[in-house]
DNA sequence: AAAATACTTGACTAGAATACTCGGGTATAT
DNA sequence: ATATACCCGAGTATTCTAGTCAAGTATTTT
């Protein structure tokens, strides 16, 4: 489990389609105007994210990407390791086959921290990330356009619980 | 709070000081070559971990690095934070003074995940990660050179509680 | 005092990854 | 048809990683 910048696009991003798209599918100009990530480098990263079936492409005018399932079943972990192919591990991956032995020792050591921080990142969904931080960012900011645009409650308005 | 092999590299070489400085300091030398980084290399984050104060340098022959506090005191987040200085965070940081405001929006909810990895990793000492694995790494590893070398528990051979 | 050990510092570099650009595609709604 | 917006691959500037090299300084041992 990597944990750089291009992650944190990616997760700014997902959560940018997870906020928007309860009118319809978000478009990654839209994305890109939003949150300041160039064009080309968002559909470098929804190319991955749609292998993963992270997001759903719809094609053609008034398209855009859509979750690929409810935002509650999408975690952080899914997200980052999407648009992180290669996951750089230990060698004996906590195998105890390292030559030397002393390595090794170390080694499973890292291996059971990369474990528990790719469980921790797992147990975060984009819903409950939203849904936690909800009340907070409203009383910070209660000038914000987007929700006092709506008629809803915030947390209707932010999250759409299905799709 | 970034995590690369960087930090990974950092990690284990504090582990391998943890665990082989119960009898008097450890040079970067055996360190190189216990876990095959670089001497160069190990010198420049050991150079960062001193500034911090993870780790008291003792100069001369039969000198070496020792950790700064009790392993117990040290977390991973210490560790990583300090080998990796430029923190990459949002412009606003969750202030909440983003231009257009939809950025700002998922900016706060990036902040408060971080923070939340942050504190996950604040939780954990190395001392506790070596606890943890104690068990485990024994039974796999029982011709394991060190651990048999000592007459002591296992446990007790692995972890220099105080200091 | 001399020599050996080992930390200290800074500059420098090959290579990889990141972040981004460009230029074309293809599918689809109006 | 045509505009929209995804799709794909090649290329590129910049940054970071991981490491090298070289010349120090401090300390211990002989």
């Amino acid at each position: 489990m990597k944990l750089t910048s291009k992650g944190r696009y990616a997760v700014t991003a997902m959560l940018d389609v997870t906020i928007h798209a309860t009118y319809g599918p978000v478009s990654l100009a839209d994305i890109s105007e939003r949150q300041a990530i160039s064009l080309s480098y968002l559909e470098q990263l929804f190319s991955k994210l749609r292998k993963q079936g992270l997001v759903i492409s719809i094609r053609g005018p008034g398209g855009g990407y859509r979750l690929g399932r409810c935002s509650a079943e999408i975690t952080i972990a899914d997200v980052i390791s999407a648009v992180n192919e290669n996951v750089d591990a230990t060698k004996c991956e906590g195998r105890g086959n390292c030559q030397g032995g002393e390595q090794c020792l170390t080694h499973s050591l890292w291996q059971s921290l990369s474990q528990r921080i790719e469980e921790f990142l797992q147990n975060i969904s984009l819903a409950e990330l939203i849904a936690k931080n909800d009340v907070k960012i409203v009383s910070k900011r209660q000038d914000d356009i987007y929700i006092t645009a709506n008629k809803k409650t915030s947390l209707e308005a932010i999250i759409p619980i299905n799709l």
